[in-house]
DNA sequence: TCGCCAAGACTTTTT
DNA sequence: GTCTTGGCGA
């Protein structure tokens, strides 16, 4: 009999996805089926072990993740999984703040600021505290009680044993005290009150520890200290806790994730199960070898022999172009060569690197070439002032204590409510042991006969003004559908007038309110309270990048992201670029060797991205605002064996004898197989050079440019070094090229 | 109070 | 090279 649940699973797996109750760690190497494991399982568990999807809470990282389990396991059992806990860490932490609101120092409606507003609010306390921001840059100060959160420390606990510290520690406590007055939490409070509720409250926490007989955990290695605690607890009744994850795959720690949870499991549950997972289903042999080569330079890991019967495949390309500009162009000549050749399509191809601000020059080449491109999760939509505006207005209407809101769109667009005005409500508020918005709503019901109106003076009718409108929308949030609200909001402010202002940016902008108008259609039957959550919880890549990349897939473009971003992501064919001394591994890593740890880590999730080719580029001179700065080499391309590698590119020290093979344009030599297999273009062999150093040429997409140099290769094309006028250097195939001699 | 302009900072990754 | 911030004039 068939078995759709189990047939296709490879021994490993298979004993993940039937392992019986009680402690299993799955640690899977990229591309081992790691999803396909935990949804096998989270469907056996309903289907064979007649658990009911109400006993279950599944957790992953992002929301993506979320949704694509839930729907695959929907698929796989055929029916809705009722009562399930399913989602990000973050969401399933919000909802069991709202429903234990009673026993926490907040209300069950809180707001959560995302990084923007928890910047604001750490400046504010810092001005309150007359720190110094030129010293205690606020960044840091707020990654550092960032940091004191992700180990579950309050303001009491922490630690002041230097004067940073100290400082830290004093913003860190009026910093929460603001939060509270705004009745709001952020990113990290989430998982901190989680656990702290769990911890200090045994009624509850056998509550949810009862209920959940399951708890299934993705992404295990960057869960950070609070996390880890919080499936402690959960998992504390009925011990069933099934992790998956890979050390090797950790690139969070910055953000408080620590793969040592790993080890950590194994120490606090000694009769869990480990199994691994190390067949490979997605990259060929070299890839893997490669990968094993960088990874391997690591400790404190689980080693793993990922294998793959995909065959060998194609060498690794290393390319070392003279300056980032020509490290640019050959990603771009590169695909062109295979776009233009049909050998492949663009959305078989990504570019990763290891900063978003490398991006840029790449774009302007997919530009030149006319090769359509889109980038992952890079500028922020809901980062944009005018979402941010809007989503702020709603904010207030949920929450009117939401004084970072407030403060936010009060001169939106401007209304005469200046500084001044603005401190005189804070300030008539704080007498009355208000907010602010509480007296701006009194004010715009009482007009002159609310208690304010006479200590505020001459501004107190623009003040009355806005809070009569923002009454209006507190009192018809209940009546209104979601999106009806939204409406009469930009109505009332006359947004579209403001942000509109018929230039192609204001039309951008105006388009980027509609966008966010559109996901609120999508909220109609859920409500405000759920929309902003989720606008707050879900990341860029989630939300509308989702649909945006999916129709830009469609249409066949090539991906553009850093390292970070591509995790749990795979393409056929993968340009790694910038593998510079400073850039991978990033300078700010060169001193810290857990840090230097990571960015290995970070190039391993890189290459085992891709199926079927690598690219490994780099520049020996890149411009980093202005300057030209000479670097040297990754560090990490020495570690791969020289036997996967071909070089190709300006200059190849070690290889310097293979010139011909440096200078062979397309795909790499099939070390597989006698014959190189390589793209064939469609001119005719060409015997000699027709473009001589010196001659003035055009090209359509590049304009006018001089040929530098042109040699005809082994395979009769010839390959033209030429420098534009608007791109500079560029290496073009002629037959493709189409270069026409100027007189 | 608001809008413009110039100087300065800044580039690591983001749930 | 780009975005943000702060100062200054209207």
């Amino acid at each position: 009999m068939s078995d759709l649940l189990l047939d296709d699973l490879n021994p490993q797996q298979n004993l993940a996805v039937t392992a019986g109750d009680g402690q299993i760690l799955v640690l899977a190497g990229p591309g081992s089926g790691k999803t396909r494991v935990l949804t096998r399982r989270l469907a056996y568990l309903i289907e064979r072990q007649n658990v009911p999807s109400y006993d279950i809470i599944a957790v992953t990282f992002t929301n993506k993740a979320a949704s694509e389990m839930e729907n695959r396991v929907t698929n796989l059992v055929q029916r809705n999984l009722e009562g399930i806990w399913l989602g990000t860490f973050h969401a399933m932490c919000a909802r069991l703040l709202r429903r234990e609101a009673a026993a926490l120092p907040f209300n069950s409606n809180f707001v959560i600021f995302d990084s923007d507003d928890q910047q604001t609010l750490v400046k504010r306390a810092m001005r309150d505290l007359k720190i110094d921001e030129k010293i205690h840059r606020p960044v840091s100060v707020h990654a550092a009680i960032s940091a004191l959160k992700n180990d579950l420390l309050s303001p009491a606990e922490a630690p002041t044993r230097s004067y940073r510290e100290e400082v830290v520690a004093r913003v860190y406590a009026r910093y929460e005290d603001m939060l509270r007055l705004n009745n709001a939490v952020d990113f990290d409070d989430l998982l901190f009150w989680g656990a702290k509720l769990l911890r200090e409250n045994p009624a509850l926490r056998e509550k949810y520890a009862m209920r959940f007989r399951h708890v299934l955990v993705d992404e295990f290695q960057d869960t950070n200290l609070a996390q880890y605690e919080l499936l402690k607890h959960l998992s504390s009744y009925h011990k069933n806790i099934f992790v998956v994850g890979d050390e090797d795959q950790s690139i969070y720690r910055w953000r408080g994730a620590d793969y040592r949870n790993v080890l950590r499991f194994e120490k606090d549950f000694p009769d869990c199960e480990k199994i691994l997972l190390e067949q490979n289903y997605r990259s060929t042999q070299v890839i893997l070898d490669a990968a094993r080569c960088v990874i391997n330079q690591n400790h404190n890991r689980t080693p793993k022999h990922l294998f793959s019967d995909r065959g060998q495949g194609n060498k690794i390309v290393k390319y070392e172009a003279v300056d980032d500009r020509a490290e640019a162009n050959f990603v771009v000549d590169t695909i062109a060569g295979y776009l233009g050749g049909k050998k492949a399509k663009a959305s078989d191809f990504a570019v990763m690197y290891r900063t978003n601000a490398q991006s840029r020059l790449i774009e302007e080449a997919f530009m030149h070439a006319g090769i359509p491109y889109h980038l992952v999760g890079a500028q922020r939509f809901y980062g944009r002032r005018e979402v941010k505006d809007i989503i702020c207005f709603l904010r207030l209407v949920e929450n009117p204590s939401d004084e970072v809101s407030l403060q936010r769109v009060i001169a939106v667009p401007p209304r005469g409510i200046g500084e001044k005005t603005l401190a005189n409500l804070q300030f008539a508020a704080a007498q009355a042991g208000k907010s602010s918005g509480d007296a701006l709503l009194d004010l715009g019901r009482q007009v002159d006969r609310s208690e304010f109106w006479p200590s505020i003076g001459r501004s107190a009718g623009l003040l009355s003004d806005f809070g009569a409108m923002l009454a209006g929308w507190v009192d018809s949030k209940a009546q209104l559908s979601l999106v009806s609200l939204f409406d009469r909001v930009l109505t009332d402010v006359g947004y579209e007038s403001y942000v509109n202002d018929n230039t192609d940016e204001g039309e951008d902008r105006w388009e980027n309110v509609q966008e966010l108008r559109r996901l609120a259609t999508d909220f109609q039957d859920r409500g405000l309270t759920e929309f902003l959550q989720n606008l707050a919880l879900v990341s860029d890549q989630d939300t509308l990048k989702d649909e945006e990349t999916d129709s830009q897939r469609d249409a066949s473009s090539v991906t553009l992201l850093t390292l970070h971003a591509a995790k749990g992501l795979e393409f056929r064919q993968v340009f790694i670029v910038g593998l510079d001394e400073g850039i991978l591994p990033h300078s700010r890593s060169r001193d810290d060797p857990e840090e230097m740890a990571e960015e290995r880590r970070l190039f391993y999730v890189g290459i085992t991205r891709a199926k079927d080719q690598l690219y490994l580029v780099r520049a020996e001179r890149r411009s980093t605002f202005g300057d030209v700065d000479y670097g040297e080499p990754s560090r990490f391309l020495a570690d791969i064996d020289d036997s996967l590698i071909l070089n190709q590119g300006k200059r190849s020290a070690s290889r310097r004898a293979s010139y011909e093979a440096d200078m062979t344009w397309g795909p790499a030599y099939n070390t597989s197989s006698r014959a190189p297999r390589r793209v064939t273009f469609t001119s005719p062999q060409a015997k000699s050079s027709r473009y001589k150093a010196g001659m003035r040429v055009r090209s359509a997409s590049w304009g006018e440019g001089i040929v530098l140099e042109s040699k005809i290769e082994a395979d009769g094309e010839e390959t033209v070094d030429v420098h534009f006028e608007s791109v500079g250097f560029k290496r073009v195939i002629a037959s493709l090229a189409n270069l026409e001699i100027v007189e």
